[in-house]
DNA sequence: AACATATATTTGCCTTGACAAATATATTGA
DNA sequence: TCAATATATTTGTCAAGGCAAATATATGTT
């Protein structure tokens, strides 16, 4: 490699100095790509939102897509598409809702339980559960707790 | 509001129930949120991204767009554009290297420095200051250990 | 009932970033 | 030197998500 252009000599400094915002975006976006990379593994078709919205799926049962959206803080208009994919995939189906005639009613279908609980699930919680391996449940909780408490003071809840 | 459609009944429950992976997305989406708003309130024209550049930028001194990228962890073709951006405001400005006809050196302008010294540094810190406000020094420095050590478990180092 | 207002979904537009192709220049090896 | 290969930057294309407008339907008020 040509000399560096820096002004100053500069260490190998892979990791930039890991600023608590560094690692925040870094750890998500490690969690991330492993599961996209398990899912790839087990040819399991579904992005890490598809992933949210089916596991929020499961989760909720029959909810509009509004609800769906909101539960998986996703936009309303990016929440349509998401359902265009996954009801193409065959996950979901979307039902006219019986007393409102604006809404949808948003559920797994059969191939959609199947595949969350015997496939994304098992896929999803090997990730996590992988990932904090090396955290005792002491430590689980404290960093859970600590996170916890930089939320609430961001969103000034004391 | 309409009965819900959900089969089950679901109390208020706004967080979406804690998950390691949720809260991380979640402070990190506030840490940016937060510093960008501190951008608006100081009249501060700069995206997060385009923060994170100057910051580099000030940290590095004159580097090639290539080492810049890598820096703030920025795809190529996103760094080109961001470059507009940040040029056309007058914070940083693209020399011809002068031994690598390919190579440009990226450097902050005067402007630039002043920017980062004097604005835009200050919002940031306070932000991520005031973040951290509810955790003692002991509780920052293992919330930092937590997420390096998940991090690195992630990478498979060890 | 008629009207104003609120909500659910869809669609269009915009910005962002990843990825790959294109172009220009460097470097290495025969 | 010439060819093969590698690198720096730019550009095109694509998918994703945010936001606002459009449409359909509900709800509340007079």
């Amino acid at each position: 490699m040509k000399p560096s252009l820096s002004t100053e000599a500069l260490a190998p400094q892979e990791p930039p100095k890991p600023t608590l915002g560094w690692l925040l975006a870094t750890v998500r976006a490690e969690l991330v790509r492993a599961i996209e990379a398990e899912f790839a593994d087990k040819h399991v078709d579904l992005s890490f939102t598809q992933y949210l919205i089916l596991k929020k799926s499961h989760e909720l049962g029959a909810v509009s897509a509004t609800e769906l959206a909101r539960a998986v803080e996703l936009d309303g208009g990016a929440m349509t598409r998401q359902l265009d994919h996954l009801e193409r995939k065959g996950y979901l189906r979307r039902t006219p809702h019986a007393q409102d005639r604006r809404a949808l009613r948003i559920e797994l279908t059969d191939a959609g339980h199947t595949m969350w609980r015997d496939t994304a699930h098992v896929c999803s919680d090997r990730v996590m559960t992988a990932a904090q391996r090396s955290l005792s449940v002491t430590e689980r909780a404290q960093l859970h707790d600590y996170l916890e408490r930089v939320l609430n003071t961001l969103r000034d809840k004391h």
